[in-house]
DNA sequence: AATACAAACAACCGCAATATC
DNA sequence: GGATATTGCGGTTGTTTGTAT
C-alpha cells in the first residue's frame, strides 16, 4: 500500500490564500494549537490540503514572523551561514527567528546569490556590529493585522472571527544555535538569544521572552479589535 | 498608454525523517 | 520490527508587481 495523500486532491482549493481563509486557519490555531494538521481541512471547513494549512501558518500568519526587508545584518548573516551550511534554509532561519526558512531561501535566490556571485573577488562583508540595530520587527500582530484589514473592508466585525491570542506553542523545537558557530561568525544574539548555555536553559529563556514579546504585542492588537477597537487597532498597528 | 520583460514573493510538490500504532 | 501517518525541508513553479521600451 502506498503512501496516501495527505488529503483528498478533489475539491481542494490552490493557490493564494484569502484574508478569510487566514482568520479561519488563525482561529482555529489560536484555539486548538498548531498540529494535527490533517484535522485542520476537516473542522475547519476550509477546502485546503493540511499540507498547505500547515505552511501558510508556518511561513506567514505563525506569531514572531518578522515580514520585510531584510536588514544589512541580517543579509550578512545569511550570506555566511550559507556559505558555511549551504542550502540549509531551516538550519540557517535558526539563527535568524523571526524569519521563515522560506522567506529566506526566497531572499537568497533573488537577491543575495546575484549578489554573492557578483562579489565573489570583493573584500568580505564587514563584521557583524554585537549590537543588532533595532529593527521593525513584526510579529503575528502585524501578520494578522494585514489580512484583518483586508478582511474587515469586505465583512461585517461582527462576524465570528478570530480568537485571541492566548498561548504560543509555536517554537521550534531545532533552535539550538551552534555557539561555535556563533563565535566563527562573531555575532552576538539579540537578547531573546541567550549568550552560550546549556541548550535547555537557552530555549527556556528563547521561549519565554519570545513568548512574552508576543503577548505584548498580540494582546494589544487583537483585545483592541475584539473589544471595539477595530479601526484604531488597525491603525496604530504600524 | 500599451506591451514585454524581470524581479519578488507566495505557494506547491516530492522526498526524507520522525512519530505512532 | 514493520507499516502507516504526520511533519519538516528544499527545490521549483505560478502569480503578482514593478520597470523599461
Amino acid at each position: 500500500m502506498g503512501r496516501v495523500p495527505c488529503c483528498e486532491k478533489m475539491g481542494i482549493k490552490k493557490g493564494p490564500w484569502t484574508s478569510e481563509e487566514d482568520l479561519v486557519l488563525v482561529s482555529y490555531v489560536q484555539q486548538n494549537g498548531p498540529g494535527n494538521w490533517r484535522s485542520v481541512p476537516t473542522n475547519t471547513g476550509l477546502m485546503r490540503c493540511s499540507k498547505s494549512c500547515r505552511l501558510r501558518w508556518t511561513n506567514y500568519l505563525r506569531p514572531g514572523i518578522k515580514r520585510g526587508n531584510f536588514s544589512t545584518q541580517e543579509e550578512t548573516l545569511i550570506i555566511q551561514l550559507q556559505a558555511l551550511l549551504g542550502n540549509r534554509w531551516a538550519a540557517i532561519a535558526t539563527y535568524l527567528p523571526q524569519r521563515t526558512d522560506n522567506d529566506i531561501k526566497n531572499y537568497w535566490n533573488t537577491h543575495l546569490k546575484k549578489r554573492v556571485a557578483k562579489k565573489d573577488h570583493d573584500p568580505p562583508p564587514p563584521p557583524l556590529s554585537t549590537a543588532p540595530t533595532p529593527t521593525t520587527y513584526a510579529s503575528s500582530t502585524e501578520n494578522i493585522s494585514r489580512l484583518m484589514e483586508g478582511w474587515v473592508r469586505s465583512a461585517s466585525p461582527g462576524k465570528d472571527s478570530a480568537v485571541l491570542v492566548r498561548d504560543d506553542p509555536i517554537i521550534k523545537k531545532d533552535i539550538h544555535p551552534t555557539y561555535d558557530l556563533e563565535s566563527f561568525l562573531g555575532i552576538s544574539y539579540p537578547s531573546i538569544i541567550p549568550s552560550p548555555a546549556p541548550a535547555e536553559a537557552s530555549e527556556i529563556a528563547l521561549r519565554h521572552n519570545h513568548h512574552y514579546q508576543q503577548q505584548q504585542q498580540s494582546f494589544s492588537f487583537l483585545e483592541n479589535w475584539l473589544l471595539g477597537g477595530t479601526t484604531s487597532a488597525l491603525s496604530s498597528s504600524d
